[in-house]
RNA sequence: GGCCCGUUGGUCUAGGGGUUUAGGACGCCGCCCUCUCAAGGCGGAGAUCAGGGGUUCAAAUCCCCUACGGGCUACCA
């Protein structure tokens, strides 16, 4: 049976580094037909908290990534929070105690720290010394009278390698001299993440643990861990990490790292979960476009790639207007209305389905929607600088044709983009200027903008007084400049 | 510092000894469409496959070295 985990610990946003792990880990269990576990490793106690706790299951669902076993879902090898399995871990620790594979250590932080940077000072590599490896029970006693509490210690065998076969990377070893003798319970009593993790991971029977290269170097730890708890291991895949355009480990980068910041931007989850697929795994076909099921239908961990990848975020953007396309204006309504409201705007239903209609193809994403659609709900329009140096560049013949379309909009008593667009032509031949020098200037007027979807479209659906109110609104404009320009 | 991992156009990648004048996608540029933009269609520029040594009749593909990038080296995970 395939059984691999996704393992965060609730002490920040869910990263977008971690959604690949866990997406992987999805795949790779809906591909094989096995199980997809969550697991919560909040030991670190200081940083760990709850509403990060809530933001990281909401957010992992609102991906899709459904998980088999875990919090919310049950399952057979709970508890599935690490702070609830402290008994656990204190049974494996004392096991390793009484045959003689671990040691309490009461050096304090302090003192390690300290012996740290005298070893670097030194140039010497900062390992820990084993001094209290053999402490004698005097000393000891004289600890315990003082109340100071022991961390235990796991002894690294002195001699031989630890080889790691790495489902992506192939053989890696290790020498055991390399490692200390590191800490796998804290003085608190809480286990230290290599430990818990092994132990996790061998009563809750993962078969595959999937993750990110940051542990590799991690992993001999663990490796030595499960041959000293007599557990067989599990198969390791170590993933490539995802770097910023600056090629540094995925950080604070002007748009955010956090799941949270995509989805705020008005990312869909299914351009997300496409996309980053796509990091660091390849179907090997020239596909990029691909629905959920045709990926989990190809998911291989031998496809993954060894190198790290740099998040694009151009093509994050493509890929998201791709998957809005495909959207019903209906669907890009309900997504959208959110962003409506957070910008201050209250469309109405129907309003804003049509506005989709008009808008889905020209959004890379749902967070652009309000600003660029902002014409149809600011009664005042303001004018990019770039599109009035264009349109509005003859303030005296701009303003006459706007007031002449004024009056032949005014007249329409059927009032929708066929009619428009036939008066507004008309006018042009009237006036003998291409429909252009009508079409532009009116655009600006309508929208600030120079660039908006197809004029008549916007002109029906901002409905006649609006648009009458703005033509004024601008010949107005353009009458004053034409003066002040006249004074000058 | 030590130990590990990696290196194909700006980016994601295909390719795993001869089929490659190194393929696709994003981005970029141009043309078409057109009331603008986007979308779409068509076309183009862009890679001495990190560098250097080998092995081989033949190397992007195998081996070694170097350089560069990254990770780990916590009573964080």
């Amino acid at each position: 049976m395939i059984r691999v985990r996704f393992a965060p610990s609730p002490t920040g946003y869910l990263h977008i580094g971690s959604v690949r792990t866990a997406l992987f880990n999805y795949l790779f269990a809906r591909r094989q037909g096995g199980k997809f576990i969550l697991r919560i490793e909040d030991t670190d106690r200081e940083r760990s908290n709850e509403a990060f706790l809530e933001e990281i299951l909401e957010n992992l669902k609102w991906m899709g990534l459904e998980w088999d076993e875990g919090p919310g879902a049950g399952g057979d090898y709970g508890p599935y929070f690490q702070m609830e399995r402290l008994k656990i871990y204190r049974e494996h620790a004392q096991k390793l105690l009484d045959e003689d594979k671990a040691y309490y250590c009461y050096c304090t932080p302090e003192e390690l720290a300290a012996e740290r940077e005298l070893a670097n000072l030194e140039k010497r590599s900062p390992g820990y010394s084993g001094k209290c490896m053999h402490i004698t029970e005097e000393q000891q006693a004289q600890y315990d009278r003082e109340g100071r509490d022991p961390s235990i210690r796991f002894k690294v065998p002195a001699s031989g390698e630890v080889v790691i076969d790495d489902l992506i990377r192939g053989k890696v070893s290790f020498d055991n001299c390399l490692l200390e003798d590191f800490i796998i319970m804290k003085s608190s009593g809480i286990p230290v993440y290599n430990f818990a993790a092994v132990i996790d991971d061998s009563l809750m029977h993962i078969s595959h643990v999937i993750r990110g290269e940051e542990h590799l170097s991690n992993t001999p730890r663990q490796l030595l861990l499960y041959r000293a708890l007599g557990y067989p291991p599990p198969e390791f895949a170590h993933l490539p990490i995802i770097l910023d355009e600056q090629r540094r480990k995925l950080s604070k980068r002007r748009g955010g790292v956090d799941l949270r910041d995509f989805r705020m931007d008005g990312y869909l989850p299914e351009a997300i979960f496409n996309f980053l697929a796509l990091l660091g795994w390849s179907p090997g076909e020239d596909l990029e476009l691909m629905e959920r099921d045709d990926v989990i239908g190809r998911f291989t961990l031998d496809a993954v790639s060894k190198s790290p990848s740099v998040f694009d975020d151009k093509k994050l953007e493509w890929m998201n207007a791709q998957y809005m396309k495909k959207k019903t204006p209906a669907e890009i309504a309900d997504l959208s209305e959110p962003f409506f409201m957070y910008s201050g705007y209250e469309p109405e239903r129907r309003f804003l389905e049509e506005l989709s209609e008009l808008y889905c193809e020209r959004i890379k994403k749902l967070s652009d929607f309000p600003v660029t659609a902002a014409c149809f709900f600011d009664e005042h329009i303001e004018y990019d600088p770039d599109a009035a140096i264009k349109y509005f560049k003859e303030p005296g013949v701009t303003a006459k044709r706007l007031r002449d379309l004024e009056d032949v909009i005014a007249e329409l008593d059927d009032y929708n983009k066929e009619t428009i667009e036939k008066a507004v032509r008309g006018l042009a031949e009237k006036l003998g200027v291409a429909a252009a020098k009508l079409i532009h200037p009116a655009r600006v007027a309508l929208t600030g903008k120079a660039t908006s979807p197809g004029i008549f479209e916007v002109m029906e659906l901002m409905d006649k007084p609006a648009v009458l109110s703005r033509l004024i609104q601008a010949a107005e404009y353009l009458e004053e400049k034409n003066k002040a320009k006249a004074e000058q």
